[in-house]
DNA sequence: CCGTATCCGATGAGATACTG
DNA sequence: CAGTATCTCATCGGATACGG
């Protein structure tokens, strides 16, 4: 069992075998992961590179949330041992599964979240732009 | 601003206008809210149904999911004046258009989740179960 | 460069009891 | 029937400092 070093609320709690959704939200349902995977959905990335381009995100998170997703088996992690350090982060074949549906969350956000009357509610900034092929 | 009442992260953080992923995912990324969206895809329901047909939900999160559902519009709340109460929930018109994005999700978490090795991680039970036009 | 470790406040969410 | 009100505890996640 995975242990209590989960960033999101879908994860530790009971199995159920019927459920796609949960299984979904338990994979990207983290504060940081969409922001992450869709950066990754363009190619690889280093960690220096990942971390500037995510505003305001720590290291810990980062790092954690990485980890979450490569326990998902949706990114992985490539290690070069040289000196300074270098490493790479990129998403599986499984990751890449999950394009149509980080396209589809992306296009009705944007598509609705502007008609929506009375919007005072904030959304954290710098999460990702899902594009059509780049 | 809608004040310190959300029930999920993605909530009262500073705002991105570039990037719906992080709207829809304040819409539905609350612990029970994918269960009551996919619920109501099928028509009106009752509370107590609703209540009924959500394994383990609490009323104080039932409730409070709900009127985060209708604050962002997706959810319409019906009183009937009658004794004893009656109270209904329906999807909005907005509501209605996330199935798409619902049915991706779930289809991805229905189709990998099975195939990941080692699957030690566990998800919510009682979610939801989409399938095609009932 | 690529992380860990630790501290800590804010928030998520269960249990229980009560109400028009 | 359809909720509120409290209390409580676990977890999320930011800030900071340190390490190979």
């Amino acid at each position: 069992m995975r242990k209590d070093t989960s960033t999101n609320a879908f994860n530790e709690k009971q199995i159920n075998d019927s459920c796609g959704m949960a299984y979904s939200l338990s994979v990207i349902g983290g504060r940081w992961k969409p922001a992450i995977l869709c950066r990754l959905l363009y190619g690889k990335m280093r960690y220096s590179d990942l971390r500037n381009s995510i505003a305001n995100i720590s290291e810990r998170m980062l790092v954690a949330q990485l980890r979450e997703l490569e326990t998902d088996q949706v990114v992985k992690r490539i290690v070069h041992p040289v000196v300074p350090p270098r490493v790479e982060y990129e998403l599986t074949e499984l990751g890449l599964t999950m394009k149509p549906m980080l396209k589809s969350m992306s296009d009705w956000g944007n598509m609705h979240r502007s008609q929506v009357q009375h919007m005072e509610k904030s959304i954290p900034e710098d999460t990702c732009l899902i594009t059509e092929e780049p």
